[in-house]
DNA sequence: AATTATATTCGACAAGCCGTAGAATGTCAA
DNA sequence: TTGACATTCTACGGCTTGTCGAATATAATT
């Protein structure tokens, strides 16, 4: 259920498995301190509580979490929601793909989409015409 | 107009820039030799003949070009067209980013093709269509 | 205050990817 | 045989990521 942003085959990655891993815990947390987010991982797997830490300090340098002081410790929360996360992701990784093939990307990203949640074909296309009117109306 | 599918600020990347710089003469001349790729590289940049070389075997061990043996001289062309590619890699990023949020994910989509091709907008509105009526038959 | 427990920071290493290329080797013709 | 050109090997430097131990700072206890 925990979403990897990152392909099996080496073919592009956003994020390293555990930055991932621990993004994750954030969102779930919604807050959290580096002990508790070690303690969530090490149920799973066996790390060290200051590799958790390095992470987490380098997430915060590339501005995905936030690094807050407590009351006497620090604590780390998404800078970003999932949703906006995605979107900021996304929109890097579509506008370079879009430079090879704008429509080999619309069509992976139908058939992406058919796949995973066919309802949402119907929520893409209201996105759609909603932006359509968008467009229309600013001109 | 030769697409670079790497992403400014490290956050995901496809390929290195100049696998994707020779990727792009492969495409543009559909099938080249190393010799021919390095000439075509060198009217911009200066860079040795092996480098061309190394990366053009990279990028068949990986899979996106094939290496043939032309007459006395291997060539190399592409092992997918522009779409095939876009859409191979775009499968597996929006795959990855589905499961973050498949929301964000369509917004910004949508928002993407709305700022890079408008027109596309009602392309894209046509495969869902398409994909909806598809997904009504297989059942 | 002195000692112990905790939290945080530093610095490092290994591995892997990518750009880069020289050296070595292979191949074919003059 | 001697070149000229083609192909392969090996390797370095830089950067990212997972992984920590050691050192230091901070707080809690005795």
């Amino acid at each position: 259920m925990a979403g990897s942003v990152r392909s099996r085959e080496g073919s592009s990655k956003v994020l390293g498995s555990l930055e991932q891993e621990i993004l994750d815990v954030l969102w779930k947390r919604d807050e959290a301190t580096g002990k508790t987010v070690h303690a969530d991982i090490k149920t799973v797997r066996d790390i060290a509580i200051t590799t958790v830490l390095t992470v987490l300090e380098r997430l915060a340098k590339k501005g995905y979490i936030k690094k807050l002081k407590g009351e006497s410790v620090f604590v780390f929360r998404p800078a970003f929601s999932k949703e906006e996360f995605a979107r900021e992701v996304s929109n890097g990784v579509l506008r370079d793909i879009f430079e090879i093939s704008r429509a080999g990307a619309c069509a992976s990203f139908v058939d992406a989409l058919a796949e995973t949640d066919p309802l949402e074909l119907d929520k893409l296309s209201a996105l759609i015409e909603h932006k359509k009117k968008e467009l229309a109306k600013d001109r």
